[in-house]
DNA sequence: CGCGTTTACGCCTCACGTAAACATC
DNA sequence: GATGTTTACGTGAGGCGTAAACGCG
């Protein structure tokens, strides 16, 4: 029995498939599934119950889990006892962001990792909302900051960051008008990121409340290529209100107002409930210190 | 880092030198000494201070040791929950007994403990009391039964039996006496095992004691020779009174007693204070069970 | 047919033991 | 010189990835 045979067991129970478990263990998915079987070999009982589509624990598997957990547990703390590398956050760190985020904190966020964590190697990875959550909960991922806390029984939120909207146009398109209207919506196009984006669901729900309906859509899922396409004139569309002030200096854009205005979109830190290593927490806090939405990158 | 690296660690750690628990992990000294290095280098820090003669632990090392006992236990544990051979005893366990003990119930106790736990291999190792306990102190044996508590620290002992004990001589050589005067004693010789076996230490202070001194002295190292050496009329000795008996139906030898009686022999069961294994409690259970020094092997 | 898992196979690392060297008492 | 530990080195097992096969939806 090895150390290497009860991490791919462990991850292999606690994410969505072995593929996903292989490559969280960057190996091969035959290594993985060899490791489990032998693993299966040297305990004389299988753990996975491989007769479905998808391997699923058996009742021997299921005792297993929490003394493997136990075991990778112990192994962490021995390097975190006697590695002197960065309170023993190492290894690899997947996590997942919305495009606004990596546009704007997601390079502090990397520097001040990389700065208190020199051990720790980060992948961001950078989708729609809905995308992340998904891909958090089979296990792909870490952690995710995402708009709204998870519906997901497997996911945990916490609330780090709100995040104020406003609607931004081409200063040829709305004239010396500063304020949505019915109108303006039914004529204009409006540019959004694809549905499954956190502030186009904040503005679908806003448009549903107020009775609202918006003219022709147009879904881009570049959130500069919308900056460029607004400031073509194209149509309407939301920016965080720094974005905005910053674009509105450059004469690039105008700000208009809404009535009743946007309500601010709160960004939650999420992972998995059954995920508990201090990797997560120290994350969390280096997310909590960095996270802000309101300025966008230097290249803006 | 492996289970292991871990293992031998632990072990070597624990008992008084790498060529020990090579042998208990039954590997060669190389290649415990390279799992150390290598775990040595993959935590970054030495475990053991080899400027001395013998390796001794680091400050690391004893930060590490509880940890390391902790998964080895839990890996015990894996095996326990999970392998169905005989309550999770298992592997090789040495353990040491005095000649007496190997000739009545030792067979008894390789039997019973074979039915019941067939995973595991038992190595007795036959010797006098005095090297058993070095030997089990030096992390050699698992246990052992000897006479007598253990003055050392870091042993434990549990009594296990009461062993009585009288004089035998053959009839040609005391004739129609039945009782150990000073005379007697004065004038034939006295077979012993050698100073380091109990029943040996026991007759030196009931001698001490009652201000007796032994004439001509012959040590022998061989429980069955010294029953020849006695029968042969060389001399006289002690036997445990059941063995006696079945001496004296055969009349090969008579029985004598003694003014004060030889005190009664208490043995026990020994074992490393530090050394925590549930095979300990079931094999001192199984010697519990079948110990029995009053009668002799079916061979005598 | 797509997806998830296992099997086959060649490669190559790495862990092992033997034996010699080194160090300490 | 005895004991204890490391180093050198040749050998063999076994873990690895690629790729093909298998099995269930």
């Amino acid at each position: 029995m090895t150390l290497k045979q009860l991490d791919a067991f462990y991850w292999a129970a606690s994410v969505a498939s072995f593929g996903v478990a292989a490559e969280r263990l960057h190996v091969s998915q035959s290594t993985l599934s060899k490791r489990i079987a032998e693993l299966e070999v040297q305990l004389g009982k299988p753990l996975f119950d491989r007769s479905g589509h998808r391997a699923s624990l058996t009742e021997a598997g299921v005792q297993l889990l929490p003394l493997a957990r136990r075991m990778l547990g112990l192994a962490e703390e021995m390097h975190v006892l006697l590695g002197e590398t960065g309170d023993g956050v190492r290894g690899h760190c997947r996590f997942g962001v919305g495009e606004l985020a990596a546009l704007t904190w997601l390079p502090d966020l990397v520097a001040h990792a990389r700065e208190k964590y020199p051990a720790l190697v980060l992948e961001p990875c950078v989708d729609l909302g809905a995308a992340l959550e998904r891909r958090l909960e089979s296990g792909e991922l870490d952690f995710a900051v995402v708009a709204g806390f998870s519906q997901r029984s497997g996911i945990s939120s916490e609330a780090i960051a709100q995040v104020g909207f406003s609607w931004a146009a081409a200063p040829a398109l709305v004239g010396r008008q500063r304020v949505v209207t019915a109108a303006l919506l039914q004529n204009t196009a409006l540019i959004t990121m694809p549905p499954a984006a956190g502030p186009t669901r904040m503005l679908e729900h806003w448009l549903a409340v107020n009775n609202l309906e918006a003219g022709r859509r147009l879904t881009c899922n570049n959130l500069a290529a919308i900056a460029s396409l607004i400031a073509a004139g194209v149509g309407i569309g939301l920016f965080p209100n720094g974005w905005l002030r910053q674009m509105a200096e450059r004469n690039a854009v105008v700000q208009l107002k809404s009535r009743p205005a946007l309500p601010e979109l709160e960004y939650t830190f999420q992972w998995r409930r059954d995920d508990a290593r201090p990797l997560l927490g120290r994350l969390r806090d280096a997310v909590t210190q960095t996270v802000d939405f309101s300025k966008p990158s230097p290249l803006w």
